[in-house]
DNA sequence: GGGTTGCCCGTTTTT
DNA sequence: CGGGCAACCC
C-alpha cells in the first residue's frame, strides 16, 4: 500500500467526477448533503432521532472515496456497538462494493485491539493477549482484595471495579491518578489495587475492555512515532454516537485527528444515556471549543415519527438545561399529525401488563406485525410481569437483555476450554475448567499448583509436571494435560467446531450437564450445541476467541414475528411502529437511584431516556403508570412520573378516570392543575373541576376508579374480560396437574408467581419456573 | 467435596 | 419475593 499514491490531485479525474455527481447524493436532504460534502476540517453533525445519521455516515465515506480523496484504508470510522458497525459495513458495501472491507470501520474496542495486537509489544503485551470480561475482572479483584484482608461486604469488588473502570474511562493509568481522585473508595486504597490489578493483568497477558482504549492512548503518548504512523494514515475520521464517548476515546480521537484534521462526529446530546458508564456529554457540548473552526450541522428533519410523537418528545426534552438545542420536525412526506400519544393510569402493575398485552393482541388482529411493536421498560425486573402475561397469552416474544449468550456459564466454560487448547499458559482459562467437570482438583490442589507455578515461573498448566502431588491427583491431572494436548494436535488438522466437540465430549463436560438434574441443565446443553453452530463459521480458534471476547449480542436476533420486550437503554437506535412505555412512575422512572446519586443531572439523563423511548415510535406511543407496584415482594404505591406532566397537552390524550357521564374515555388534558403535582397534597385534576387538597385515601379511590380499563377504552366487551377470567384460573394453580419436559408429570404444591413448587410423580418435590411447565387438562 | 441454611440486597450495562 | 453467596455441617 502506497500512502502517497494519491498525494497529487488528479485534476482530470476530479473534473470527470464533477460532471458525474454520484447518484447517492440525490437521496439526501440539504443538511444531510452538506454533512456529506463538507469533507475537510472538523464537522459536528447534531443528528436528532430518526434524522438519518447512519445514512450520512455511510454516504460520506462513499463520497470521500468517490471523490478519490482517500483510499479505503485511509478512512477510520468508529461506532460503539458491533451492530452499528455491521450495519454500516453492509450499507457501505451496497454503495461501493468490496472496498467497504478495507475501510477501518469498527467499534472503538475492535480498533483498539487491532492497534494493540500490532504494537502492544512496546507496552509489554504478548501478541496473543486475552481480553477479560467483567466477570473475570471482578473475580481477579475479589481475589486481590481478600489477599489484603479487605472486608468484601463493606467494599465490594464490583464497587472497586467501577472506580478503576472510571479511571480508565478518563484515560488515567495508575500513575496519572491524583490523590484527590483516589480519596473515595476502600479507605483510599483503590489506587493501590488499581496498580496491583494492572500488574496482575500483565502477568496474565490480559487486558480488559477499558485497556483497549487506555493502552493505545498510553502507547501513542509514549511512542510518538507510532502515533504519527496512524496520523498519516487516517486522512478522514468519522465517529458515530459521539455523545457517548468517554474521555479516553475523546483523547484518542483528538490525537489521531491532529494529522489531517478531518474529523466528523455525529451525535445527539439529547440521547446521551450512558454517563453512568463514563460517557461524557461534555465531549459533544465542547466540540466547538476544541475545534474552533468546526462546522456544526443540525439534522432536524425526522423521517420516522408522526408530528404528535415528535411534539410530545420535543416538549419533554425541552425541560432539560444545557442542551445544544434542536427541534425535530416531521419530514414533509408524512401527512397530518398522526395519533396523539396516549397516557393511562392503572391500578396495579399486573393490570398494566395485562392491558398492554391485550392491546398488542388487538393490534395484531388488526394486522400489525408483532415485530412492529415493542414494550420498553426502565428496569429489567419489569420484564418479568410482561413475560408472564405473554407466555400465558401465547404471543411469541423475546426479552432482550438479561443474560447474553457469551456471558452464560456453559458458554464461558466452553470458550475457556478452547482458550486452553489454544494457549496452555492461559491461567484464567485453566482455573475456570480444571475442575469442571469435577476431577477432584479442589482448593488445596490448586494452592500447590499456584505455589509451584510461582517458584518455577511457569503457568499453572506447566506446573503440574513439577508440583508435589498425590499419585491419584497426579494421574487425573496428567490425563487432563493429555486431553488438552490431544485437542491441540487435532486443532492443527480440523476446524474449531470439531475441536470443540472433541474437547467438550472427551472431557466429560457435556456429560456433566446431561446428568445435571437442575431445571436449566437442558438449556445449557442446547446452548453448547448452539455454540458449535456459531463455531462452524470460523476457520481458526483464535479468530473465534477474539470474536467471542468482543461480541456479546449474537443471540439477540429477533425472528420475523416476535414481540420484543427490552429496557429503554437497549432500545436506542431502534424503531417500531407502536411503542408501549409502561412504568412511568416516580421512583421507577425517573429512577430514585438516579436522583439520589446524580441529582439534577441524574434527572436530566432520565429525561433523555424518556425522550429516547418516545422517539422510538413511528405511529403510536402509549405511556402508562401503575398506582401500585409489587417490588421486592411488597406492594408499594407510586405517583405518576413527573415526565407525564411535562408532556405538552396538545400532543397527548389522557384517560379520564372521572367517569362523569358514565363513560370512560380519553380526553384532551386541559389541566390547570397538573396531572401529577410535586406537592403531594394537591389533587390531580385534568377534568377542569375544582381541585384543592386531598387525603391519600382519596387518591386511592381515584385510582381505583380507573380500574379495568385498557389502552383502547374497551372496558366491558374487549378480550380483556375473557383473559382476566383465565388469569384467575391459571394463577390459582395449586393442585393442578402439570407436565415438565424433564421431570414428567406432577402436582402443583405451592404457587408464588414465577416459580412453582411441584410434586413430581417420579422425582419428588422440585421448585421450577412456570415457564417450563405445561398445564395438563383432565 | 457437596449440600444446606441463613443473610443481604435489589438501575440502566454499547465493549 | 428470590438470587447469590458465605458460613457451616456432614
Amino acid at each position: 500500500m502506497d500512502l502517497f499514491d494519491i498525494e497529487e490531485p488528479d485534476f482530470e479525474n476530479e473534473a470527470k467526477n464533477f460532471l458525474s455527481k454520484p447518484h447517492f447524493l440525490d437521496e439526501l436532504n440539504q443538511e444531510q448533503r452538506q454533512a456529506v460534502e463538507t469533507t475537510e476540517g472538523p464537522v459536528l453533525v447534531l443528528s436528532g432521532a430518526g434524522t438519518g445519521k447512519t445514512k450520512v455516515l455511510t454516504t460520506r465515506i462513499a463520497y470521500i472515496l468517490h471523490q478519490q480523496k482517500a483510499r479505503p484504508w485511509q478512512i477510520l470510522a468508529v461506532t460503539f456497538t458491533n451492530k452499528a458497525s455491521k450495519e454500516m459495513k453492509e450499507r457501505l458495501e451496497k454503495m461501493i462494493g468490496g472496498d467497504a472491507f478495507s475501510v477501518w470501520l469498527g467499534t472503538f474496542h475492535s480498533i483498539g485491539i487491532r492497534i494493540l495486537r500490532k504494537h502492544g509489544g512496546l507496552l509489554g503485551l504478548e501478541q496473543n493477549f486475552i481480553v477479560l470480561d467483567p466477570d473475570d475482572q471482578e473475580r481477579l479483584l475479589k481475589q486481590m482484595m481478600q489477599e489484603d484482608g479487605i472486608d468484601i461486604k463493606k467494599h465490594t469488588p464490583a464497587g472497586l471495579l467501577d472506580v478503576i473502570q472510571r479511571w480508565k474511562d478518563k484515560g488515567l493509568l495508575p500513575h496519572g491518578v491524583t490523590t484527590a481522585q483516589n480519596s473515595g473508595y476502600c479507605e483510599g486504597r483503590a489506587l493501590y489495587f488499581y496498580e496491583k490489578y494492572q500488574k496482575r493483568l500483565k502477568e496474565l497477558n490480559a487486558v480488559d475492555f477499558g485497556d483497549l482504549l487506555l493502552l493505545p492512548l498510553a502507547l501513542f503518548q509514549s511512542y510518538p512515532d507510532v502515533l504519527e504512523e496512524y496520523q498519516k494514515q487516517f486522512r478522514y475520521i468519522l465517529v458515530d454516537e459521539y455523545q457517548d464517548t468517554n474521555v479516553a476515546q475523546y483523547l484518542l480521537l483528538r490525537m489521531l485527528a491532529k494529522g489531517y484534521g478531518n474529523i466528523c462526529c455525529v451525535g445527539d446530546d439529547d440521547q446521551s444515556i450512558y454517563s453512568w458508564r463514563g460517557a461524557e456529554v461534555e465531549n459533544i457540548l465542547t466540540f466547538q471549543k476544541i475545534f474552533p473552526q468546526a462546522l456544526v450541522i443540525r439534522l432536524e428533519r425526522n423521517y420516522r415519527s408522526t408530528a404528535h410523537i415528535l411534539g410530545a418528545a420535543s416538549g419533554l426534552i425541552s425541560n432539560n438545561q444545557g442542551r445544544l438545542g434542536k427541534t425535530l420536525k416531521p419530514a414533509d412526506e408524512l401527512q397530518g399529525m398522526g395519533e396523539k400519544v396516549k397516557v393511562t393510569g392503572f391500578w396495579s402493575g399486573s393490570q398494566e401488563a395485562e392491558s398492554v398485552v391485550t392491546s398488542i393482541l388487538k393490534e395484531q388482529q388488526k394486522g400489525v406485525a408483532l415485530s412492529d411493536m415493542a414494550i420498553l421498560v426502565r428496569a429489567t425486573f419489569q420484564t418479568r410481569q410482561f413475560e408472564e402475561v405473554l407466555m400465558r397469552t401465547g404471543i411469541p416474544y423475546k426479552i432482550i437483555g438479561g443474560f447474553k449468550f457469551y456471558e452464560r456459564e456453559e458458554i464461558k466454560d466452553a470458550v475457556a476450554y478452547l482458550r486452553l487448547v489454544l494457549n496452555q499458559n492461559d491461567d484464567l482459562a485453566f482455573l475456570r475448567i480444571v475442575n469442571k467437570p469435577k476431577r477432584g482438583v479442589g482448593p488445596a490442589a490448586l494452592d500447590v499448583l499456584t505455589q509451584t507455578a510461582k517458584e518455577k515461573h511457569v503457568s499453572l498448566f506447566d506446573a503440574i509436571s513439577w508440583a508435589p502431588l498425590k499419585p491419584l491427583l497426579r494421574k487425573t491431572l496428567e490425563s487432563f494435560i493429555q486431553l488438552i494436548k490431544n485437542a491441540k494436535e487435532k486443532s492443527l488438522s480440523v476446524y474449531p467446531s470439531e475441536v470443540a466437540r472433541f474437547i467438550l465430549q472427551e472431557s466429560g463436560y457435556i456429560q456433566m450437564w446431561r446428568q445435571d438434574k437442575s431445571v436449566e441443565a437442558q438449556g445449557r446443553v442446547e446452548n453448547v450445541m448452539e455454540l458449535y453452530t456459531v463455531l462452524d463459521d470460523f476457520k481458526t480458534i483464535d479468530e473465534f476467541i477474539e470474536y467471542a471476547s468482543l461480541v456479546t449480542d449474537t443471540d439477540e436476533q429477533v425472528s420475523s414475528d416476535q414481540l420484543v420486550v427490552m429496557t429503554l437503554h437497549a432500545s436506542k437506535g431502534l424503531e417500531f411502529k407502536h411503542v408501549y412505555l409502561p412504568g412511568w412512575e416516580e421512583g421507577l422512572f425517573p429512577h430514585q437511584k438516579a436522583l439520589d446519586e446524580a441529582g439534577e443531572s441524574g434527572l436530566e439523563e432520565e429525561r433523555r431516556l424518556a425522550y429516547v423511548g418516545i422517539t422510538r415510535a413511528r405511529e403510536r406511543a402509549l405511556i402508562s403508570h401503575a398506582f401500585n407496584r409489587r417490588i421486592y415482594g411488597q406492594t408499594q404505591n407510586a405517583l405518576p412520573s413527573r415526565f407525564i406532566d411535562e408532556l405538552p397537552p396538545e400532543h397527548i390524550l389522557v384517560f379520564d378516570p372521572t367517569n362523569k357521564h358514565g363513560q370512560r374515555e380519553y380526553i384532551e388534558p386541559a389541566w390547570s392543575n397538573k396531572y401529577f403535582s410535586k406537592n403531594d397534597n394537591e389533587t390531580w385534576d385534568y377534568s377542569g373541576e375544582k381541585t384543592g387538597f386531598c387525603e391519600a385515601g382519596n387518591k386511592s379511590r381515584w385510582a381505583r376508579e380507573s380500574l379495568n380499563i385498557d389502552f383502547d377504552n374497551e372496558f366491558s366487551f374487549s378480550s380483556f374480560g375473557v383473559q382476566k377470567k383465565e388469569k384467575v384460573q391459571t394463577s390459582k394453580r395449586v393442585g393442578r396437574r402439570v407436565h415438565h419436559e424433564i421431570f414428567g408429570d406432577g402436582t402443583v404444591l405451592k404457587d408464588s408467581g414465577g416459580s412453582l413448587e411441584v410434586s413430581f410423580d417420579s422425582v419428588g418435590v422440585k421448585k421450577v419456573k412456570s415457564a417450563f411447565l405445561e398445564e395438563l387438562f383432565s
